[in-house]
DNA sequence: CGCACCTTTGAATGAGATCAAAGATGGTGG
DNA sequence: CCACCATCTTTGATCTCATTCAAAGGTGCG
């Protein structure tokens, strides 16, 4: 087992101090496997633990009483499942294996402990949920204010930034193991009219397909016309110190 | 000036020590008042502070390329304005008064000093940035996923319900200071439908409206038709102790 | 090899947008 | 206090983008 993942992605943002690290560490030392399809939390189940991505593709999503389904977003290595742990006891959301994962369970003792002992480490955790915050909103006014095809565009050029931050993107190339009916229940559209859009995005020279496999040829194009902002960037200068 | 906004909407979900008290009350020094229609913080300019809602609603919102505007959430008294700036430098969205507003203005260093000091008024904060997050969720698989009539249901279902706790709702009769086009550019539709949809509303005995009054006469049925779920409990137990 | 599941394509339908214009409302200044 | 103008609401007609329904290819797993 390497270094813990959140570390590595918190240690984007800041140096962490040896405390730091080694709490961090100790929220990883479990490990539990799942198998793609296999949902990991449950919409209106009591939450139990949250967990810590290893490995592997998630999402997490709503589904409504018409039976349609909402994708809130994808879930990658480093991020953090069951966060609304710590602001409700059931889940308002399920989380669910696109991929088989592999995940760190731990207590939601631990995160009492965590802000209470590393000030800085809970101000992460802010800056993180604000952050998470602003991109679905990004994503609400996508899927509110623009076409179809903006739409989809917005979806590839998210999932494309976020994987090349993860060193899981060369050459341009990502795996995308999404259905296009869960690109449609992530945009906000059916699978059939994704499929129209995917195609013209692909007849306009912007992409690239092949099996699981999504090529990116005009990342400046792409983003343009789905209005897409990175915010890859975050802001750490106004924290505590470490400890 | 009575006591801090803030403290009182925190005071719902835990009792907070004197201390706490007296540090929430110390970011609401200052007040400053705007006109109806002041924008408050611009999308993309450099944040300064942070603003605690003293008294008046407002909206932030999105603004597109294509010039449409999507507004991701009202707020109302004891709401914290410019979160953002904790993860940003720029401000991602637009900050407008709907009505006169008080507001009152601290910096950001406030709110490090404060994490430090306060544990459990970190973790209530991160609470709190999880649970508007997951009200926004709500938002996005409403107007992703159901009807126009159901959007527009939803919001007002969100709204009364804000309202309601604030103790801003008198015999079932609100406030209503937003044009239908406010309404549009949050739920996604055009002023022009939501203006049809909630003549449909009132037809179907389930609002009615005066002037800026909004009366709701079947909460339960308006909820049940937008698949609107109350998010206002939090979770505490499960914070370290207060300081 | 066969069976799920996914993608692709076409045609018909429909919800909401757009365009246009007539009432209501209310704030402001004379 | 009233008249006027800007803004907001309401209504109708038409149009369009995305959905729905249907069915024919692909793909990969067991």
């Amino acid at each position: 087992m390497a270094g813990s993942c959140l570390a590595e992605r918190l240690s984007h943002y800041v140096h962490l101090s040896a405390g730091e690290q080694e709490a961090l560490d100790r929220l990883e030392e479990q490990e539990r496997s799942f198998r793609r399809g296999a949902v990991i939390i449950r919409e209106n189940e009591v939450l139990r633990e949250l967990f810590i991505v290893r490995s592997g593709w998630l999402h997490s999503s709503l589904v409504l009483g018409n039976g349609s389904r909402q994708i809130m977003r994808f879930h990658f290595k480093g991020d953090v499942l069951g966060l609304p742990l710590l602001a409700f006891t059931d889940s308002p959301e399920t989380v669910t294996a696109v991929t088989d994962v592999v995940l760190c369970p731990f207590p939601r003792e631990r995160v009492a402990t965590l802000i209470a002992d590393h000030p800085r480490l809970a101000a992460l955790l802010i800056a993180f949920a604000i952050a998470s915050r602003v991109s679905l909103a990004d994503r609400l006014a996508s899927i509110g204010r623009t076409s179809a095809r903006a739409r989809v565009s917005s979806l590839l050029c998210e999932i494309y930034g976020a994987l090349k931050i993860l060193g899981l993107a060369e050459n341009r190339v990502v795996q995308l193991p999404l259905t296009q009916e869960e690109i449609g229940d992530a945009t906000g559209l059916t699978a059939v009219h994704v499929n129209r859009m995917m195609r013209s995005l692909v007849e306009d020279g912007l992409i690239e397909r092949q099996g699981g496999q999504l090529r990116i040829l005009d990342e400046a194009r792409l983003c343009a016309d789905a209005n897409f902002t990175d915010r890859s960037a975050l802001e750490t200068s106004w924290m505590p110190p470490p400890r």
